[in-house]
Parts: C-alpha cells; sequence; structure tokens
DNA sequence: AGAAGATAGTCCGCACTAGAACGAAGGGTC
DNA sequence: GACCCTTCGTTCTAGTGCGGACTATCTTCT
C-alpha cells in the first residue's frame, strides 16, 4: 500500500519496513501453504482446529483471520475436501460445530510442525537470539500502540 | 494467519508480534482510506500516480501491490469515478498511459499528506527517535532474510 | 522480409474480503 | 406466554487477488 519515500520523517521511515518485512514473510509463507493445495484461510482454519474438540462458527472466526461472513464459503471448500465436517450441537439449535476428520487431522498432523520448521531459518539467519527479544518488544509497542484507540 | 503459541521457541517467537503489529497498523490504516470512499488498491494507485506524469499499467503493477490482471479492474473503477484516464502511448501501441485527472489530483493533494498526518501519531507514541532506527534496522533484516532464496 | 520470442493490457475462473441484511433460535423480562 | 434483544450461521454485494490464457503489438534473430 501507499508506500511513498518517508525517509525524511523520524517516525515514519518504519512505515515502510514494517510493510515490507511483513509482505517478504508472506510470499514465503503463502507459497509453502499452496504447496499443502490449500488457501491461506483454509490453512488457518486447519492449524487452529488442530489439537482441539471443535469449535462452533463464531468461534473459529474469533481465532482465525476469517470473517463470519467468509467462513461459510471457506467451511464449504473444506467439507468438500473431506478435511472438516459440520454438526449440529445439541443444547444450542443456532450452532454448527466443526472438527477436523480424521483425514483433516491427519493433514494437521503432517504439515503443522513441517511448516513452522519450513520457516524457522528465515529468522534465525536475519537475528540473533538477543535481537529476536528486542523485535518482539518493538513490534509490540507497535501493535500496542495501534490497537488503543483506533 | 495460522498463529499457534510459539513462545517455547527462540526464533518463532517474533513471527506471531511481525503479524499483529502489521494487521493492527493495517486496521487502522484502511479504515482512514474507508473513510475517503476509497478502497486500499485504489488508494494505493492514487498515492502511487500522485506527483508524475503518469504511468503504463505495467509499471503501475511494479510500483504498488496490485497485480497486473486486478489493475484493469481497480483501473475501470477509477475511471468511472472520474479519478484517473487512460489514454494511447505514441511510439508503442501495446501501451496504456494512466495519469490522474483534475480531480484525481485534487483528491491526491487533499489526502495524501493528511494520511501521513494521521499514522504518524501511532507510531510517535509507541517509539522513541533511537527505537525508531533499531526496529527499522531489525525489520528490514528480517525482510531481506525472507527475500533471498524464497 | 519472415519467423520466433517477448511484452502490454485484457479477460477469465476461482477464492477470498468486509460488511450488511436475513431468518432461525435462544435468553431475558414483564 | 408474549415481547424484546442478542446471537448464530448463511446469503448477498462490491471489490480484490492470483494465475493462466488470449490478442495485439513490438523486437530480435536469421
Amino acid at each position: 500500500m501507499e508506500l511513498p519515500d518517508l525517509k525524511d520523517d523520524p517516525y515514519l521511515k518504519v512505515l515502510r519496513p514494517l510493510v515490507e518485512a511483513y509482505l517478504a514473510f508472506w510470499r514465503i509463507d503463502i507459497r509453502h501453504i499452496k504447496s499443502l493445495r490449500l488457501t491461506p484461510s483454509q490453512f488457518d482454519v486447519i492449524a487452529t482446529l488442530g489439537d482441539t474438540e471443535g469449535m462452533t462458527c463464531s468461534e473459529l472466526s474469533a481465532h482465525t483471520l476469517v470473517t463470519k461472513g467468509t467462513l461459510t464459503g471457506v467451511l464449504d471448500r473444506l467439507v468438500s475436501k473431506g478435511l472438516i465436517r459440520r454438526y449440529a450441537m445439541k443444547g444450542d439449535r443456532r450452532c454448527t460445530k466443526i472438527s477436523l476428520t480424521v483425514k483433516g487431522d491427519a493433514l494437521f498432523r503432517k504439515t503443522f510442525a513441517a511448516h513452522l520448521a519450513f520457516l524457522r531459518p528465515f529468522f534465525e539467519r536475519a537475528l540473533s537470539p538477543k535481537e529476536v527479544d528486542q523485535t518482539r518488544t518493538l513490534l509490540l509497542r507497535l501493535r500496542d500502540s495501534f490497537q488503543q484507540v483506533g
């Protein structure tokens, strides 16, 4: 997005690096996810459902970056791939519970650790352990600043 | 995306803050852009075209985050809003040159500086000038790591 | 000049995005 | 039990987003 030359501004000059670092990460991330024949949203859902008893749609959209409206379609496609299943929840007929199928769980087990192992070297190569802590602190500070007020 | 609890890993624990910081920024950014009745892509195009003589579609997609295929539709909508115009380029009949209209330029002048001024306090509040430099360095290091090899 | 290759912009299919609106269902209150 | 308010998942619209295919147009090589 809008990345003008901001080098002159002492504060705004983090904007560009923030966006660029995230996008560079994102491009690597998405490449690996695609090799699993999943979309980012689908991977997000699978990863979130992994090691849980299942979730309702609301819980899922709260724990992922997929909004409620989008979720319906994403889940449809995951159902047709046989990776998740939907079933009614007794006690509240409004809710639908979503959980991994055996096939979905197998995919989760096989790919999740591999995905993290794939990403790890990129961080490891860029930062020393001490810098990792620094970066983490600074990024969380930025996050908090953007999260308050709004 | 896929944000498991990675606190145990000394390196991967920057992943979450990176994503969260970017998304927090993004949500603020997009809110302001929407108040201009533009989409992020549209704003991106307007901001990129501002203060230039115009660009071809290829140049535009190289300088923005909008890919060639998507650009056609984005430009269509900007044309229908009267903010940009397309015209043939003499010398190469394959190319189309895009530039801001008077109305588009007026929008650019009015909103661009305002947008930066809007974002500035969020950075200013989070980091000291010295930390800005630190953050910038660390983020660029991360970016470069994700950009090499691939 | 003629053939082969590269480039420009468009169009397509499929997936996703936010947000608004919807009907069904549940939890109050009186 | 009837009213209101909220929540649940789905559906809809408009706009991206990517990659691949397509046509028109240079460019280059022979």
